[in-house]
DNA sequence: TTAATTGATACTATATTAATATCAATTAAA
DNA sequence: TTTAATTGATATTAATATAGTATCAATTAA
């Protein structure tokens, strides 16, 4: 079970290096180079993250993208959402048999239980604190 | 982001027909019918829960599948291992480029903490909690 | 002996994820 | 003003995972 896509850990990543560079443009070629991710792949990535206002761009020579917001208010949460659709732990809740005719799905209750737990959990880990994390980790041998 | 695939979604609720009549063989054709599963389907599930001694079989007529476990032994973690492979958040820990060679991965961390809170969370959903929960919902209208 | 069953396994279909390719539009700089 | 470096938009392909079906042999209660 794997909980996140590539197009999370790569977008993750680039969002990683957008915010280490706040303020400045960044070329998609660069990014994708200096962190080891498909260069085509990651362009329809950025370009979704800038449909989301993640993240903004120029086009051009010396183009590139930018991060211009708080990287504190971006969280994984988001980016599942983005690019592996809303938290859902099974179609359960809408099958019939279990759920509407019989006593109601008894999986509903655990499952939206821990919907809210991984969601939760997940919202607390935003491109900041990871870049903080970061910046911490590169100290420690 | 769907946690849990059709493979145990079916199995849960299979466990759950099971476990309602512990002790007795139901064979893989009533439970399909009854709880709006492929048969075909189905049978592989079995067949699978079987090779993991999560339940026991008989052949041949009146033969089927029997639950003889304590069914509160039985996770919804041990599933998701069984159809959807170990819980695992992403591949991050294994990439060099961000793991090895920089700081470490700094993803791995949240990642790893993340991995057990999703772990434990099912490790609490046994079959014989929401078989429990099933029971009570059943009373109430 | 037979019909109902599981065991084993092969096959097909569909959906999702991952990756690549192409061409137009823009823009800084030569 | 031309050009090369860039993003915008979108089409295409490849790989993998998920879902579902089919078949035939072995077993066993009736």
């Amino acid at each position: 079970m794997k909980v996140l896509t590539k197009n999370t850990d790569y977008a993750i990543r680039a969002l990683l290096a957008l915010a280490a560079k706040k303020g400045r443009y960044l070329s998609a070629k660069s990014i994708a180079t200096e962190n080891d991710i498909p260069y085509q792949f990651l362009r329809r990535l950025l370009q979704e993250m800038i449909r989301h206002d993640l993240i903004v761009s120029k086009e051009g020579v010396q183009g590139g993208f930018m991060m211009e917001k708080d990287p504190d208010t971006i969280s994984v949460t988001q980016l599942i959402e983005i690019f592996q659709g809303k938290v859902q732990v099974s179609e359960c809740m809408f099958r019939k048999q279990i759920c509407g005719n019989r006593a109601r799905c008894v999986l509903r209750h655990e499952i939206m239980r821990i919907e809210q737990v991984v969601q939760s959990e997940f919202e607390k880990v935003t491109i900041g604190k990871l870049l903080r994390d970061l910046a911490g980790a590169a100290l420690k041998p």
